[in-house]
Order: structure tokens, then sequence, then C-alpha cells
DNA sequence: TCGCTACGGTCCGGTGCGTATTGGAATTAG
DNA sequence: CTAATTCCAATACGCACCGGACCGTAGCGA
């Protein structure tokens, strides 16, 4: 049976109220009841939606991952880098920043979440510096044998910013971070 | 007036206590009355002590660092690398990893008790590895010119692991991971 | 019409927070 | 010795949130 359907507007409602409150009063000020109670929704239509905070959070997110993928090409490897580093951190300064703190926070407290994170945004973002690097590497830039490992000194520091002091994620940040990367990716081998 | 002094063992029960809830249940299994109910003491006699769940953390925490803080010094600068990494990986894939996991996430909801962390905590651990760039670097090793970038190199991917999978933090990824960093800091300069 | 599902509204038991009170024990000042 | 002070365990409080259950109503398909 299909029954009644699901009103779109409900959907749009608890999305709206979910990304001002992570806005204005980050992870903490975020509840389901909360969450209902802005959007003028009922709890049981969050929850009929959503199984936790957490998939709430994932899914504002991941609704925002998907209008603006950076993926630069400019022929130039630190270019690519550092177009891609600096769009990701100036999202990291607004309102995407405060929803993946959420989404760390939450990943935190659960191993499962954490997972489910990984291979939902992570891995796509991950992928996105891969390829940058695999045209790098075609082009003869890179020398350095292990994409993973640059791919974790271009996240890493990323998310260590966003736990401790999310400032620090700056246009000047994201320069000197491209640049140290280009230059390990492009090192000489011994 | 001095009144009645505070009674050490319960200091102790309240640290072992959190100990244990944070070693077998990570951050969610811990909360102050599971604390104080676990170490046999009066929630009063917890919060007479730390202001919040955070300090208590924090405290335990600071506790464990002060007993081993590694800082090696073998005359080469990915020795020293490998070695202050593989023992940090260590520790994060045992207690102290759960701690450091606990006290991101109280981090992610307070922004006052993340600037402290920093400065208790986070200042001293770079300092450790600043130490060793800056002898590498009088040994004429290092020609990186900046120390903070390289710091960031050591330390972000670690929480990145700590955040979304904890198990990444093994010895053949902190070899690899020194080998990135020493390659990049002897880099020649362009 | 009947069966199903969604909706807002309301209530429930449970848990954690941070504070307060009570009655007693330990310590020091006078 | 006594009074003042601080600690202690135990217990209770109001508040917020969780996750779910139950209403009565609304929309949709068979």
């Amino acid at each position: 049976m299909t029954g009644r359907p699901r009103d779109p507007a409900v959907d749009d409602a608890i999305r709206q109220a979910t990304l001002e409150l992570v806005a204005d009063q980050g992870y903490r000020g975020v509840s389901m009841e909360g969450i209902a109670a802005r959007s003028g929704v009922s709890k049981q239509a969050v929850y009929r939606r959503y199984s936790s905070k957490g998939e709430v959070i994932l899914d504002a997110l991941a609704a925002y991952a998907r209008t603006r993928l950076p993926n630069p090409d400019t022929g130039d490897l630190r270019e690519d880098l550092l177009t891609l580093l600096e769009e990701t951190f100036a999202a990291q300064r607004g309102v995407p920043g405060a929803l993946n703190q959420a989404l760390a926070a939450e990943a935190l407290q659960d191993a499962d979440f954490a997972r489910r994170v990984t291979e939902t945004l992570i891995r796509s973002r991950r992928a996105a510096v891969g390829e940058i690097l695999d045209r790098a590497r075609s082009r003869g830039e890179v020398t350095y044998p292990d994409n993973d490992i640059l791919i974790d000194l271009v996240f890493g520091p990323m998310w260590y910013g966003l736990v401790f002091d999310a400032t620090k994620l700056t246009d000047a940040y994201a320069a000197e971070l491209a640049t140290a990367v280009t230059t390990l990716a492009t090192s000489p081998p011994n």
C-alpha cells in the first residue's frame, strides 16, 4: 500500500531548521526536539525520516555537498590543490564548517556512524584530490609513489583545524598547505 | 579556615573511574553521574573538583601525558619522527586514544574548552616535534622554512584518524607519515 | 468505502545535567 | 572544649533531551 505520501514541505522545513540551528548554536544547540520545534513539525515526522541526529546532519551536509564539489583542472598541480583548498576552507568558515564539526562530534560518539560518514562523504572528497594527483601524475609532475598519504596530508590539517580552531583555515593557510603538499608530491625520488 | 581536607582517595577514585568508563564505553558512556557512581563517590565530590565533564577528561589525560612524553633524539630526523609517531600512534590505539577522542568530542561542543585543550596539551606536543625539527635543522637536515606546517602534517592525520577510524594509526602508517614529512622537510629548496 | 501511511499534538519512562539540602566527619582557630 | 569551616555520602530537585507510543485527522490508492 502506498498510503498518504510524505509532504516535501516537511522535508524542506526539517533541513532548513537543521541548518539554522547548527549555524547559530553549533552542535550543542541541535536536538531532535529542537529541530522539530523550529521547523514546526512533529517529532515523529523527523523520526520517520531519520533514525538519529547524526543522520539529519549527514543528509543536510550531503545535500550541501551535492551542489558544489570543487574539481579544478588548471593543468598545474599546485594551482589545482590551491583552488580546491581555498574553496574547501572557505566553506569550513561558514555553515558547512559547523555541519562538519557536528558530523565529527557525532562520529566520535558512534563508530558505525563514523563509517557511514566515511563511505558517504569522505570517500568522494578524497577521490577528488586523487583525480587531481592522477592528472598531475600523468603529466609527469608527481613523483611521490603513494596517493593516500598525500590525500591525508591535504585533509588531516583541515579536520585538525575544525576540531580545535576553525579560524586557522584561512586562504593563507590553504596556500601554505598547497605548497607543502605540492613540494612533497613533486620531490625528486631518492 | 581550612576545614576538613579533601580525601586523596576520592581524587584517585574519580580518575580511575573516568579511565575505566572511557576505556570500555567511549565518550558516550562517560557521564558525571556515571563517574560518581562507578567511583563510589557522591556527585558533589566530583563537581567540587571539576566544573564539567571535559575538565575531568582533560585532567585524566594530562596525568597520563605527564608520565610519558616521547622526545627522541637519535641524531636522524626520520628516525626521531618515526619513534615519536610510533609511540604516539600506539598510545592512540589504547586508552589515551579514547581519552583524546573524548577530548575532541568535548572541544567540538565548546570553543572555550577547545582553547583550553590547545594551551594545555596540544602546545606541548607540538613543541616536542618542533624540537626534533630544530635539532635536525641545526644539523643542516631541514631545508623547509616553516616548522608550523610540518607539525600540522604530523598531527593532522592523527586527529583525522582519531575522528573517523582509529585503526588507521598503525606502525606502518607511522612509517609512511615519517617518510613523507622527512622528505618534505629535507626537500631541496627551489 | 476500506486500508494504508503521513500529519500535528501530546504524553510517557528514562537519563543526564547542575544545583541544593541534610546530617555527619575531619580539621583548625580561638 | 567549642565554634567555624570544609569535606563527605546520600538524596532530591527542576530542566532538557531522548526515543517511542498513542491520539484524531488528512491524503491517497484499490
